[in-house]
DNA sequence: TTTTACCTTTACGTTAACGTAAAGCTGCTG
DNA sequence: CAGCAGCTTTACGTTAACGTAAAGGTAAAA
């Protein structure tokens, strides 16, 4: 019934190291309960650290992944504030559908370097 | 008439510094001729740089980027080689189709996080 | 001819994102 | 109660991907 994770847990759960997770809490990217000493995260931890690893799959750094969990969370700001999470998301959608085409690009180069390679293996002996 | 370029020719065509050009060609991503002591970059060159960097925007280290360039040219290789080609352009398949589901998910997140923001700039002062 | 605009190499500096001890507390278990 | 398993902090080490001088070669323009 406990729906929460020691660090190590966490580490399993996701493949981290407890290194890692430490050092995303360091940046300020996660910030889980404590019991004392020991760190006790929740299932809002967990989606947080999910959000940055697959910010990490794409290539994005710690700081633009915490750039993204604020954007998740913009009920304590003003309206400067808000405006400016506005034209950040924006900025974001722009760079994913770059990536989208990168991605698209590398495919087609995928199956160009495939062929090639089907037609080197039917020149070579065996 | 002359569809070569100079360091910094190529650099302004593709936005990136010279220095990053000249440390890409020591990891051994390009090769460009020589003329005396400058380097001569052919469009192939100009291709494989923008491989580079489309690697990059995808969060490619150049080690994978090396590697891709490599795949692209695969002449020179026995069975053997052919064989373990083949499969890493299977495994980066793979990672590519990860990045779309992970860039779909972004995309999704940011459509939360604009509702939100909406959200919340409707409840604010002006 | 000296300045300007390129180019070169060599080398040390820097940042991000952790890895890797080291040293110590806590709580069970044999 | 000794020992292990898991947690903590502190701190130094490491790698990638360049940035940033420094010192110098070449060639055209002023």
């Amino acid at each position: 019934m406990s729906v929460n994770y020691s660090i190590s847990e966490l580490a399993r759960e996701l493949d981290v190291t407890t290194r890692a997770i430490r050092f995303y809490e360091e940046q300020g990217l996660l910030a889980p309960e404590r019991r004392g000493q020991e760190r006790i995260y929740s299932p809002k931890d967990l989606v947080t650290l999910k959000l940055i690893l697959r910010g990490k799959r794409i290539g994005f750094s710690l700081a633009e992944c915490k750039e993204l969990i604020e954007l998740y969370d913009p009920s304590g700001g003003n309206r400067k504030q808000l405006e400016a999470f506005m034209s950040k998301i924006a900025e974001r959608r722009l760079q994913l559908a770059q990536q989208l085409l990168d991605i698209e690009q590398m495919q087609l180069e995928l199956d160009t370097a495939e062929e090639r390679c089907l037609a080197a293996l039917a020149e070579a002996p065996h």
